[in-house]
DNA sequence: TGTACATCAGTGAACGCGCGTTCACTGATGTAC
DNA sequence: TGTACATCAGTGAACGCGCGTTCACTGATGTAC
């Protein structure tokens, strides 16, 4: 980011053109999946020849590796926004939400059925703990005192994934309540399962964080 | 499954065949997912031409939805001998995690991210249901007189799912608790996202449970 | 028990498709003098 | 300001691949008399 006007014509125009791939790769990914994305659909939806597409991504594997980064780096984004703007644990879970609910897909692409091959690039695991560190701190501020479960004692023996974020026990344990109940509601309220039950699925992720809330005061 | 000694030869040969048709389908997916399953790759690892499948089985299609629907059956038969042996609820969280853990791709057919054009065949709803069943029955056993959640009474107004269960909303409200938090640590498990951070996934898993377990007594 | 026929599993060739990717090329855009 | 050159975006043809699926066929297995 640093002198952007150092740019010249044609390293501008690449930047647009590597995000206009990107954004009909979203709209493919949003309508058939991530594993029915393809260069060359890409390619003919954007009336450019298949070989074309090489000049900006060295192959398929690369387009999809930037677009998870993309993914976890807007939903870091977002959350940290939000925490700047003095949201509390409920206010990121629903940002969360709505992150998610804006593009289903794109959730699935972070936290949905991995391809048993592929392994995301390492930088990934750095937003990922950027993420995690957000929720850590909105944690820390709700945990005063709470008892110690044992899980708590667990990771507080095992707490690298905090980093060197200086929360207690009680909040390592909160986050990953947090992050796994949020998870569990919203990946199948997107997947569609509670369609056919009749109620309110926002009610059910009102619920669920309700329930971390009274654990944590 | 009247008069299976009726049979004929020729019908017993189709129906092993079908089942080892399958057997490499699950290992195909186990291996490189659901999206990668490919009739001609099956063919070939059974050493067989390609076109002799459809005698078993109309397509590819219908053999996936054949697959889910015996992933629903497998789960369901699980758990509903599991409770018959007396399991509790904390039985049957732990006989849902080996489930699981058994085949993690075949979870992810079941509850996995879903492939946006994909409608699953109605008599899943109906093995799904099955679940759910078994699920109620054993929360009914725990929730005497839980006060009433907001969301339990939303659920009260919603049961069409419980079918004609007689749970009290209290024991609607912590199935769904029960599926969601299951499923949400479940889920971020298998899919590996602990596998960086270093604690253990089961002691997580138990930790939410107990917390299933303490809220209802 | 033996023969005539029907059933059906499996083959091999073929169709059309879309995929990722390479390559030598044309033509436009920018740069240097 | 004008010319000579280098850079680079995009093209079209081609390669090899595997996919799902159809079709007419061979040959084995079972059935009926």
């Amino acid at each position: 980011m640093a002198k952007p006007d150092a740019a010249t014509p044609r390293e501008r125009y690449r930047a647009q053109v590597r995000t206009e791939i990107k954004e009909h790769a979203w709209e493919q990914i949003a309508t058939a999946g991530a594993s029915a994305l393809s260069l060359n659909a890409i390619a003919k939806q954007m009336g450019v020849s298949g070989p074309a597409l090489y000049r900006y991504f060295a192959g398929r594997d690369e387009l999809i590796t930037e677009l998870i980064r993309d993914a976890y780096r807007s939903l870091a984004d977002t959350l940290r926004t939000a925490a700047a703007e003095g949201a509390d644990l409920s206010g990121l879970a629903h940002v969360l939400r709505g992150w998610a609910l804006e593009d289903p897909q794109r959730y699935f692409l972070l936290y949905g059925t991995p391809v048993p091959g592929y392994h995301a690039p390492d930088d990934t695991t750095t937003i990922s703990s950027e993420i995690m560190a957000t929720f850590l701190t909105a944690c820390a501020a709700l945990t005063q005192d709470a008892p110690d479960a044992p899980f708590a004692a667990h990771l507080a023996d095992h707490r690298d994934w905090a980093g060197a974020h200086p929360a207690p026990p009680a909040a390592l344990h909160l986050a990953m309540t947090f992050w796994t109940r949020m998870h569990g509601v919203l990946s199948l309220e997107l997947a569609g399962h509670f369609t056919g039950m009749r109620f309110d699925p926002e009610q059910l992720f009102a619920a669920e964080l309700e329930s971390l809330l009274r654990r944590s005061a």
